[in-house]
DNA sequence: TACATCACTTAATCTAGGTTATTTGTAAGC
DNA sequence: GCTTACAAATAACCTAGATTAAGTGATGTA
């Protein structure tokens, strides 16, 4: 499969020497994962992040009364991983898994560490991400404090705007933080204010 | 002043030349800042980020409706800053201000992105800290998806651990996101579940 | 002494969003 | 053509937490 939205991905951010290009794509992986396979469970020890190539990958957690979260998703251009299992080794609280077919790049811990060692700008190319992230999830944060279910559905909207169309409402309503029925409710009933 | 606060930060995460230890350590501006006094307001753009040595500071944003949401708290050995002002040269929707007398180190923008150039282990230290940071957050916001008010509480006092002693109630309630009305209700009425 | 200010409490009332349950639509599999 | 399964809609009822408003006590300060 073709390697071209990674590079693309890859020079927005950083510019390597083309040998260390090379040797970096010489450590991905390519993998197929079906819709609702898993690329990890909860307890799963994280062996490596992805990036997704095509189709729509998901992490979320299960809490005490089965109701899914989703911490986010991953169309086309993003990395998903649970940093926390994959950073230190832990069980993860998270499960990953497919919303539809998907083919991704996959990139392990280990092959991670020994390219840190011999590109150290890959140190600032995943700085740079870590910075956007980190951004997005502070703004996120802050409107589930500070928002209406009504207005995390708008925000929803402008962050994701082709993903809104494909993805099934319950989807939504487990990542703005509202149980299916009432997102339902709301969207049927156009009143503003 | 004394550094020792954060040369035992740096050592903690990472290894640099005693001379690299000495560049870096002349970039930091020593600052005092008293309570209630602001480091930047809403609609300033960062020129750097500070380190705090003592006493405590706060970052949150403000609501429409004027009510204060408390994106963090930095007690001594963390850094604060709106990385989103800071990294995009963009206005800040953040305030940050002190909530006791505190001293600080300040490492502007222009000094970061020279030390980044002369010391790339620097990018390293960063990383480590945008993951750390990345981590907390995430935990955060599924807590809000899936907690209710009281676990939250609860949290917050294993996170904070000597803050909550110091720290008006008003703040934690600001933090947990409830009103204080309500975090004052629900401590004085012990009864669980 | 008086009077502001601020942290916190209490209590009555209100509402956004949750819960539970039933129904309908629709697509997939056989 | 029938069945299973899941997405969505609807509706009646419920509750965690918000809102508003008043009041207490401690500290500061003129």
């Amino acid at each position: 499969m073709s390697y071209t939205l990674f590079l693309e991905h890859l020079r927005k951010n950083v510019r390597l020497a083309p040998e260390e290009e090379t040797q970096l794509l010489s450590k991905l992986q390519e993998r197929h994962i079906a819709k609702k396979e898993f690329l990890y469970k909860e307890g799963d020890i994280h062996t490596g992040q992805a990036f997704v190539l095509s189709g729509c990958l998901r992490s979320y957690s299960v809490d005490a009364s089965g109701i899914e979260h989703i911490l986010q998703f991953a169309p086309p251009g993003w990395w998903i991983a649970d940093i926390n299992s994959l950073k230190n080794q832990i069980p993860s609280s998270l499960q990953i898994d497919a919303i539809e077919n998907s083919s991704l790049l996959f990139l392990s811990r280990t092959h991670m560490e020994a390219l840190y060692a011999s590109i150290p700008m890959l140190e600032r190319f995943f700085r740079l991400l870590l910075e956007n992230s980190l951004i997005t999830y502070q703004k996120r944060l802050l409107d589930n404090l500070s928002l209406s279910a009504r207005e995390r559905y708008e925000n929803f909207c402008k962050l994701y705007p082709g993903l809104i169309m494909e993805l099934p409402q319950k989807q939504v309503a487990a990542y703005i933080g509202v149980t299916p029925e009432f997102l339902s409710k709301m969207l049927n009933q156009p009143r503003n204010k």
